[in-house]
DNA sequence: TTACGTTGCTGACACGAGCAAGTTACACGT
DNA sequence: ACGTGTAACTTGCTCGTGTCAGCAACGTAA
């Protein structure tokens, strides 16, 4: 498989080959501004550098020029959904638009520590939906990396980018609830500590709205994704008042169907439920589940516009990101 | 946020510090072996560099040693599911624990020539879901790629790494039903064409299993995610006498059951459904989703393995990847 | 005394690309 | 004839690291 006998094809190949200097190589190849290359130069070079299938080294350009147009993301340890998926597909649209290489890194900060990281890669801009420590962002900073983003994080100030949208699908969800004649609303956490950094400003978003309305707090529970397990949690709502449920995410939502049948319990009389995020089996549940969805290529669009003014040395565009969640009304609410 | 003016730690800082030259910087940071260095001078430098918070430049490190310990896997356009996610994750687990850095790449190949990757990125190894063509391996190997992995491919010989797998799921789908005394099977596929390269070995899995016990071929439908545009193909399937009916994943088994609600047949025993994925929808449907899951953390070892040993120019092990795949039985088949 | 091995370190050269500064050659204006 | 300008290049330095060859000092055996 590896071959060592063939050597790597470097711009001195193409300038000898085509019988200029390296440098010349270098302005046709980078249409380098201020520099006066005849037309007929320019196509033996570029002739050349096709016929013998070159391509400049990325590590030799990283290291002259100090940046490396490259936009590394780091994914939390729980397994992300499709959701997070296309967010990234977006993100990763936009910023290769820009001339910027996005890539993402699965994270197990636990088995390893991020800092091995960057003896691969000296990313421009890092993402990362937790937030990081002092000492993180000073690693970083030292290995060269220009601009940090924690999309969440808790009581953090300014707001992180992705608190926004987050805390206004809580309050959509409890919105549509309200709007709908409920007025003891609860709250469906799912049983994974993990997903707190999504849930929490969720969670604010739905008090929020409950606050402005004058409703009482949240009922917040614990909803298993098994109907056994989360059939509990639904009779306590359901004997406690409640007549609305609003889910962290839509397979949440589907556990608290799930409990409801179990409790022998209908939606939407008895408890009317929505989730978030759309997915495919939202639409195929019994009933149908109405949830909240978030326009991820705006959202892309948005962080990725953050990172290039940051990379580019401008300030960060200012952006109204509540528009992009809307309600998905089906027959569960 | 970008600081230009404090410059970046080398490891001639480090050496001024200790009092040492820059090859003995490098010698003590790597544990180069052959080299007699006295214990003092060992922790003068350790502390030197971590005192000054050096960090080595992974782009000079990868341009003097030619190889750059990263694992680049390009990912399909179709947004992945929590299964892949996984994947990932324990891949990036299992070659981290090699001294490799693992990255993902959202592909949109349309949008983008890969080859604009290379000059962001040169991976040691490259995997991806999709066939390569062979101008693409050629570009990739020009840039100093080792290995190239396709995980899946049409008639590829010898067959892809996830080829196996992938056709004992449907192998498994199969065989599960003609167990339950099934003769009539139908295949149930998305209406997304870019799925194709997982649902034809699914489904070549399933056709051999009807071959090897006789049966007939799999009746394929193509069943959208929709109640009611699905309706029509599970008419069709039960007027035909199918009686179970394998489907390319959990997703689309949640649309042949809500199919036939709307056409007033219940699972199982008008028509028995078997999914794949074991998604947390599955077991919160009713009837419960009986399903087929694939231990990820196997396929990760395995290809982690593949891959250590082409970087390494050992010979790719060889694996038994079959029996990582399981039914989960649950009520609708 | 001389030859030789070991310990502990340093000097210098690559790797491949970008870019500032320098060098021709030629045209133009006076 | 002579300065000036400019098109079309080239020379040479630099980025930060790994690593080979070498060098002094210090035994130690012949």
């Amino acid at each position: 498989m590896t071959d060592p006998t063939t050597r790597r094809v470097t711009s001195a190949d193409v300038a000898r080959l085509a019988g200029v200097s390296r440098a010349t190589v270098s302005y046709v190849l980078n249409d380098t501004p201020h520099q006066t290359i005849s037309a007929a130069t320019r196509s033996r070079v570029r002739e050349a550098a096709t016929s013998l299938g070159y391509a400049p080294s990325a590590a030799a350009r990283a290291l002259r020029t100090g940046r490396s147009d490259v936009v590394l993301c780091l994914l939390p340890d729980w397994p992300i959904g499709p959701e997070v998926g296309t967010l990234l597909g977006n993100l990763s649209t936009e910023l290769a638009r820009a001339g910027m290489t996005f890539v993402a890194h699965p994270g197990n900060h636990a088995d390893r520590p991020i800092t091995d990281l960057w003896k691969a890669i000296t990313p421009a801009a890092v993402l990362a939906f937790t937030d990081f420590s002092a000492a993180e962002i000073a690693a970083m900073r030292a290995a060269g990396v220009a601009l940090v983003v924690g999309l969440l994080g808790r009581g953090a100030s300014p707001p992180r980018e992705l608190e926004a949208p987050q805390r206004h699908v809580g309050r959509l969800q409890a919105g549509h609830l309200a709007a709908a004649g409920h007025t003891a609303i609860g709250y469906a956490c799912p049983d994974d500590d993990r997903v707190r950094i999504f849930s929490e400003p969720r969670l604010a978003g739905a008090r929020a709205a409950c606050a402005g309305r004058g409703l009482a707090a949240p009922s917040v529970r614990v909803v298993p994704l098994d109907a056994d397990a989360a059939a509990p949690a639904v009779r306590a709502w359901h004997a406690e008042g409640v007549t609305g449920v609003c889910a962290y995410n839509d397979d949440v939502a589907l556990a608290v169907l799930a409990g409801m049948r179990r409790a022998g319990l209908r939606a939407p009389a008895d408890l009317a439920v929505i989730g978030v995020d759309d997915i495919p089996a939202a639409r195929l549940a019994v009933p149908a589940l109405t949830t909240v969805t978030t326009d991820q290529a705006a959202v892309a669009a948005h962080l990725a516009a953050t990172v290039l003014a940051a990379v580019h040395g401008r300030a960060a565009p200012a952006a109204e990101l509540t528009g992009i969640v809307t309600v998905v009304a089906r027959a569960s609410a």
